[in-house]
DNA sequence: GAGATTTGACCGGC
DNA sequence: GCCGGTCAAATCTC
């Protein structure tokens, strides 16, 4: 029961903690898609409490997904625990957990990653995995390992990801991402990737120093970024083919002894903004170079959507297919920073 | 000792 | 019956 009861609190907690985080980004320049991503997990957050309410215990391990949710027979079929023994709500844990397969709608992604670019693999992804099995799969070279959240238990988050080396370059890893995160460190990861925490970072900081503001100044800094689009594809349920980039920061720009460059760097480290990445997102390789890996969902919290199939998205496919493999450099001129969300308020990183 | 990984067994789908 | 996905006990690591 205590259990539960901190379940329930969590996600409540949650959706009241990124409530407030949307009513921030409501006055602001955001892109819709970090409002979008906002609300869907507060979405998410009510979701797992209502069924915690409802089902007790089992709901920390089966949650409901969107489309169960959405089914007429969902909430009429549900009973209360109550109605139900132990071994009953256990029996059923287990079977919907095989069933889910099936039934639950779930989109994947694949992701290529090519561990010679500096990336240590395919499980550096900004997210914490725990492997949970390994499968010697038929016609493959290489096993196929099994990894789910890190907080799977703790906070209900059913995400999990499949990784194998291909078998034409074992160098290179292809990753199926299945579900969707709903932990916090989603919310985190996606807060702290948004335009509108880059923005405002950039905005407190002017205010600090007192500078003067020139209404018509573009983020200098932030121009000066660049994506590398490099072996990094991704592929939904569909089979669409899309390529996210890796995210670089010029050496240039960080740590070159620019005074505004270092207030920059300063301001992410002080929030602990790498970290909040977690080491898995930023490797020592890539730290170097300042090059870090952008998941869809990364890329997708910076409103550049063009090239990207969200979790949910209907998106119609993109050209990506079409483009060149190898190295691209795209400056960040288009891209959408708000300067309004403050970076430093340390709820964010907590 | 807690958390992560390994690995054999089990289950459902085909 | 085979195969892929998951579980859970044993083992490992810090």
């Amino acid at each position: 029961m205590d259990c539960e009861q901190k379940t329930l609190i969590t996600e409540l907690t949650q959706g009241k903690e990124l409530a407030e985080l949307l009513r921030n980004n409501l006055n602001s320049i955001s892109s819709l898609d970090t409002r979008q991503f906002l609300v869907e997990q507060i979405l998410s957050s009510y979701e797992k409490a209502l069924f915690l309410l409802n089902w007790g215990g089992c709901a920390v391990e089966i949650k409901p997904t969107i489309s169960t949710l959405e089914s007429p027979n969902y909430f009429a079929n549900s009973s209360p625990k109550s109605d139900v023994s132990d071994q009953d709500c256990k029996d059923q844990c287990q079977k919907d957990v095989y069933k889910k397969r099936k039934t639950e709608p779930r989109w994947t992604e694949q992701v290529k990653v090519c561990s010679v670019t500096g990336l240590e693999g395919p499980l550096e992804d900004g997210y914490n995995w725990r492997k949970y099995g390994q499968k010697d799969i038929l016609g493959a070279n290489f096993p196929r390992g099994y990894y789910r959240c890190t907080h799977r238990h703790s906070q209900g988050c059913l995400a999990t990801k499949q990784v194998q080396k291909s078998d034409q370059d074992p160098t290179i890893f292809e990753v199926t991402y299945r579900g969707r995160h709903t932990c916090l460190q989603a919310s985190r990861l996606a807060v702290a990737l948004s335009p509108a925490s880059l923005k405002n970072d950039k905005s407190k900081q002017d205010k600090d120093s007192c500078q003067v503001e020139q209404p018509e100044q573009k983020p200098k800094p932030l121009k000066e970024l660049s994506f590398n689009f490099r072996e990094v594809k991704s592929q939904d349920s569909n089979n669409v083919e899309d390529i996210f980039p890796l995210f670089s920061f010029p050496d240039a720009y960080i740590g070159n002894g620019n005074e505004e460059n270092d207030i920059f760097k300063e301001s992410m480290m002080e929030n602990d903004f790498l970290s909040s990445l977690s080491s898995a997102f930023i490797s020592p390789a890539t730290s170097d170079s300042s090059c870090f890996a952008m998941t869809p969902c990364h890329m997708n919290s910076l409103g550049i959507d063009h090239n990207v199939r969200t979790p949910e998205s209907n998106l119609a496919p993109t050209s990506a297919t079409n483009s060149p493999n190898g190295y691209w450099d795209i400056s960040l001129d288009n891209v959408d920073f708000d300067t309004n969300f403050p970076l430093d308020n340390p709820e964010l990183f907590t």
